[in-house]
DNA sequence: GCAATGCGGTACATTCTGTTACAATTTTTT
DNA sequence: AAAAAATTGTAACAGAATGTACCGCATTGC
């Protein structure tokens, strides 16, 4: 992601999006076009797409229902391009969970400028969705080998982890001391919203404290953010 | 945080930092103002803010030196306020690390919209505010581990402390001999603001002092300012 | 199918926090 | 100096949040 990341153009005006596309990439940054919501779902099952410049005024299935559903399915963070410097809309596409917005006629380096800038900010998620497959965390006196989704002690001793309890570890290991509320952790482990007096997270989070910290009444590793949420305390080693 | 946000205006003109933090105050926002990057910081210092709104054009110390120093010491996110629509300036500000702006004259509406837009994307991020994860501070006989908010004196010894034991004493050690009013210790420790008879502080205090004084009844560590509030008396040491 | 496993809902115990009430203390007024 | 008012300390209580055992349902592997 770092070395050049891949922006998805949703444009129903080919001269919008095609000398776009031509900028970005003449600037460093992989560009794929879609010209409707059709091909831009396609586009992104095919690709590993960093992010997304959507119009939000297309036929049919509008640029606002795709933003919509981009923030329900993933975390790919999107930028609008609204007609025109209209309050109304600059605010809706905001609460409907764009990360920026640019607003018709745009200067195409401004809008590198955000893209880079949503890119910068955003690169501490996770990429895509769910948890990285490959590779090794260290913390406290374990090992996670992402790969088999198991625990090994300092001893060798191996310990499973179920599909649910290996998404949480890797969600608080991925956010290391930040404070992660219910709501974010089911988003990160389930990608589904709470439920009124879901207590889904608590429990996983209980499963996973019996596994991992030497005292689950005491714990040490995942420790609770009173009001807050869970938070995970120590070093973190990524190998 | 959840509760209502604390923002602080940094303007040096009255007539748009008042209206812009009364503007706010009315639609849920708490709001201090500063008009100059020195009244700035020490608002930073006694309060709890979650985001900063600034004027890049101030006399003095300018907004853009302010907004490189709370990148560099805070992750607290910044809207810049630009006199003109001019890309170079915005380009320079968003390099500088803010995480939006709003060029003048602008529609408080808004500015709002991205003030919740920008809380509500770096609401994942690590803390800004609220006590450290890390680190372990020493004082009269104790030394604490802000990771595992516990106390451990002299002898090893261990005492555990709440989620609110744990903001309140940080907030203390954050400010040695700062007499904190009940109005600041709330803002600092549950991001909200008191209500009329509001003796949760108080409490809180009673139950911090049964816990860190060696003799509850003559405290020495966390003394009354009789009319003002309470304050950290002692040697802090942080490591 | 059937057993094993994992997950979420439920229920209950526990912990934490804020409110209330009243006593103690300090300041102000008389 | 005494009385009144304001402020603070804290015990007791109540409500909310959390921990977790248990159970039923779904999924998986045989």
């Amino acid at each position: 992601m770092d070395a050049s990341p891949h922006v998805l153009v949703v444009d129903d005006h080919r001269d919008i999006r095609e000398p776009l596309a031509r900028y970005l990439e003449r600037h460093g940054v992989r560009a794929t076009v879609a010209g409707n919501a059709a091909a831009a779902r396609r586009a992104l099952r095919a690709a590993a797409v960093d992010l997304v410049v959507l119009d939000i005024m297309m036929p049919g299935e509008d640029g606002l229902a795709l933003c919509r559903h981009l923030r329900e399915t993933t975390h790919i963070p999107v930028i609008l391009l609204t007609a025109m410097a209209e309050d109304t809309d600059r605010i809706v596409g905001l609460e409907v969970g764009a990360d920026d917005y640019v607003t018709k006629p745009f200067n195409p380096r401004e809008l590198l400028a955000r893209i880079r800038a949503v890119i910068r900010r955003t690169g501490s998620l996770p990429p895509g969705r769910g948890p990285r497959t490959a590779g090794t965390w260290r913390f406290d006196r374990w090992s996670l080998d992402a790969g088999r989704r198991e625990l090994v002690d300092e001893d060798g001793v191996v310990t499973a982890l179920s599909t649910g309890e290996f998404r949480l570890l890797v969600a608080l290991l991925e956010r290391p001391g930040m404070v992660l509320s219910r709501d974010q952790l089911l988003d990160l482990t389930r990608g589904r919203r709470a439920a009124p007096f879901d207590r889904a997270i608590d429990n996983q989070v209980s499963r996973l404290r019996r596994k991992i910290e030497r005292d689950p009444k005491n714990p040490r590793i995942i420790v609770t953010e009173w009001g807050g949420g869970y938070r995970f305390v120590g070093e973190v080693e990524r190998i």
